[in-house]
DNA sequence: TTGCTCCTCACGTCACGTGAGGTGGC
DNA sequence: TTGCTCCTCACGTCACGTGAGGTGGC
């Protein structure tokens, strides 16, 4: 029989920890001594210690463990606390992989002497309703017009309260720059319905935006020629975390821009991706 | 210029997440109403919180980023901190490694319905002083005997403040019953210098033993016979663990034997492992 | 008798989540 | 005027680590 300072000793665990195991009733000493208070533990009690350190190797907290001691553990139960724990397990692996290749990358850049590029973020993003007109812009002051014409044109059709922020989606697939596939149109805050009729016979239509699991983004400052160096910090961050462009790029505007100072407009690009290996999370 | 509530939608962050930060100073807003209170933040704001979160993405601690974003950071002290977290990284990603497939093998065996194994334990140990006497011994009874002398005769030599518990080192590289070579002796725990004459000219004798980076362990209640089983966990745990057998085992009696009733022992052996990738943590 | 070990509070950790209770702005 | 949004506390989280202050046993 071991006071508690030498079945610490022999447990490679301290005192406070065997203390708050028993106050929690994972591992009651053997014995309490009425008058002292002092906790006496046997031998065999190393093996009850084991079992719950060993639990929590596996990634349980210690009212898991403690329900699982006392429960008699109905089988399927333990299985079914167990495929939550591998899936848990897998989760995290897949985060610290992800971390670990990122402060690599990262070290790789600083000692190359290269920017910083640290402000890419990768979340998932929820679906949103939007009010957009989609069409093919053979350059940028034409992107520009139809930008200005929405400007003027739907805040007179929707309510301001409604009316979230520009956005751009681009949906060519490659970048050409005298052929872009994009559409663009305002975040609604609040379910409308309505078409919004333009020049020439084109309309703005609401539509829903699907959700994106992994979305790349960065905010970018400036002129749009700066996107570039925004697209390349983002695309070496995705890369060096294994993730792999999907689907169209967006451009939030984050403040209402103004079509003659759209040098000094605030954007925050975003573009989709997937895990290299494995088309779903 | 927004209000909390937008900004943390744009930012698909919490409002607490950025008043938390305000508090810390890590992002404070942009204006702050003196009459309200009300916090106030600006588009280009959303980069630096980007920033942030990117910081902490890589496992750094909101402290580091303050003393990072405001400390004009001196390069070599980023690399120093870089390397930290991805030494970190990396033994955090080991440790998911590992509890992954244990789970994993606790899954594959409750689906077989096998036994538990769940109480074996892959710790540290530390070195200690011995006084041990090495012999190869032909049969169970020849170990008993051995044993039996130490057991009277050490005591009269050593203090019983500095006498530990009993331990048997297992020498041989593999198992055969009919030619073990042993070491049997006291765990000291106050430096002894003593030498300890036994029956036919053998010597009991101080000497350090060297700490162990991982050590499985297993307690077995019962007879010897029993070992089998617990030497089986360990061998299943320590396989599933991706880890190998390195050097001598041992048996620790954590209750002092009575060599006519050896059935009723206590035991914790100890198995020395490593990893199969690298020869050392 | 002097150390040594044990005891019971009780605060600290880390990055926020989650109310409670109250007030300004459209 | 009614919601809506914002504000500031302040407690809870999880598994202990770390003193503080005091007492029993060899």
């Amino acid at each position: 029989v071991f006071r508690i300072g030498e079945f610490s000793r022999l447990a490679r665990v301290s005192c406070r920890l065997l203390r708050h195991y028993d106050a929690l009733g994972l591992l009651p000493p053997h014995t309490v001594d009425e008058q002292t208070g002092y906790r006496y533990y046997v031998a065999s009690q190393l093996s009850d210690l084991h079992r719950i350190l060993a639990l929590k190797d596996l990634g349980l907290s210690l009212e898991q463990i403690g329900d699982l001691l006392d429960g008699g553990l109905p089988e399927d139960e333990l299985r079914g606390m167990l495929l939550l724990e591998r899936a848990k397990a897998e989760r995290e692996l897949a985060v610290q992989a992800a971390r670990l290749t990122q402060i690599e990358s990262r070290i790789a850049r600083l000692d190359a002497g290269e920017a910083d590029d640290g402000d890419v973020v990768v979340r998932a993003e929820p679906g949103f309703v939007l009010l957009s007109v989609r069409q093919c812009v053979t350059s940028f002051d034409e992107a520009r017009g139809l930008i200005a014409e929405l400007l003027e044109v739907v805040p007179r059709r929707v309510s301001k309260a409604a009316l979230g922020q520009l956005v751009a989606l681009v949906h060519s697939p490659e970048f050409e720059p005298d052929d872009i596939d994009v559409e663009l149109g305002f975040v609604l805050n609040r379910a409308v319905d309505v078409t919004v009729e333009l020049e020439r016979g084109r309309e703005a239509r609401v539509r829903h935006v699907d959700p994106v699991p992994r979305m790349a983004v960065c905010v970018r400052k400036g002129p749009p020629e700066q996107a570039h160096a925004t697209t390349g910090a983002i695309a070496r961050h995705i890369e060096a975390r294994g993730l792999r462009l999907a689907g169209p790029n967006r451009e939030l505007f984050l403040q209402p821009p103004r079509p003659d100072r759209m040098h000094d407009v605030v954007v925050e690009m975003q573009f989709p991706c997937v895990d290299e290996n494995r088309a779903t999370v």
